[in-house]
DNA sequence: CCGTATTTCTTTAAGCTTCAAATAATTGGC
DNA sequence: GCCAATTATTTGAAGCTTAAAGAAATACGG
């Protein structure tokens, strides 16, 4: 605790100082290994990093997933994935449809090509990412999972008591 | 280990699953709280999350800074800053001059007004972020720092190796 | 000096992203 | 069955972002 000349308790600029700079670390190394990734993406698939990320989505669902789910699932909004969609419908590596039993929801799936397509690359990402954690130890990575997994659940929470 | 119906190795898909499964949750993370932060800055002060950044930069360097410095502490590229600091100048916020010594070089810095309004926003913004990082103890988060730095250079490191 | 390379910034085209409003289909209460 | 509320998606406007190419100024080697 520091006192003013008057003789007032001071608050430093440093209460909540360390959250500020692991929210900003955080934010570093995500942004540093996102640009690595798309970077790769781009040099060696001419692909860009959200239709990597839509088709990775869609190669954990065979039976396809309708764009709320898709929505949710990639944490953007619902008008930012039809656009995705539509680029790669377009592009021939998505299958889209009505659903029969509900006139609104599209699903999608990918095509037997873009499954293909996604599988060549997301054999070379998985080295990528390899390659970027690899000074960390087995036992690193199991501390980090573990910490990711409490920020998370905290981070929710905070969100959750703001939408209330 | 596990042999296949002809006794050789196989490889599982789960080389390297760990490091895949750690950067997924590092990115899930990230975008959680980039949300709610921007979600929170639009709220409050109808700010982007970007220009915050920007003058959050701006901030911490009373003197000012070039736009190449800008893009490199931001970690985006040269464009994306020119138009950013277009749009916080025409709203006042940002102070714009070429540099005597050197005329291609902008140097940018914060009005006073733009930084009192910043000022007002970082206010907030800490304890947002205070209370996002709640559930983590103190030895928590210089755990989470200590291993975030630890993946930073690593990732550096295959950067370069990469650009190399 | 001169010319070439480098650095700094802007421009352009394409795509990504959000938010908010609009549209369309379904559900549920009465 | 009908109407209001809800859900799924699309649209539109604005802004963000990148990569690549170009313009202007500086640095540097010969």
């Amino acid at each position: 605790m520091i006192l003013d000349s008057e003789t007032k308790a001071v608050e430093l600029p440093n209460e909540h100082g360390d959250e500020l700079r692991l929210w900003l670390r955080l934010l570093t190394c995500t942004t540093l290994i996102e640009g690595e990734v798309r970077g790769r993406l781009r040099e060696r698939f001419d692909v860009t990093l959200p239709r990597f990320d839509l088709m990775a989505q869609l190669d954990k669902a065979p039976e396809g997933m309708t764009l709320s789910d898709v929505s949710k699932r990639m944490m953007v909004s619902n008008g930012n994935v039809t656009g995705l969609v539509e680029r790669l419908v377009e592009s021939g590596h998505l299958d889209r449809r009505t659903s029969e039993s509900d006139r609104r929801v599209q699903v999608i799936r990918l095509t037997k090509a873009g499954r293909a397509e996604f599988r060549r690359m997301a054999a070379e990402h998985e080295t990528w990412i390899a390659d970027i954690f690899a000074e960390l130890t087995p036992r690193d990575v199991r501390e980090l999972m573990r910490l990711l997994a409490k920020t998370k659940g905290s981070a929710q929470k905070s969100a959750s008591r703001r939408e209330a």
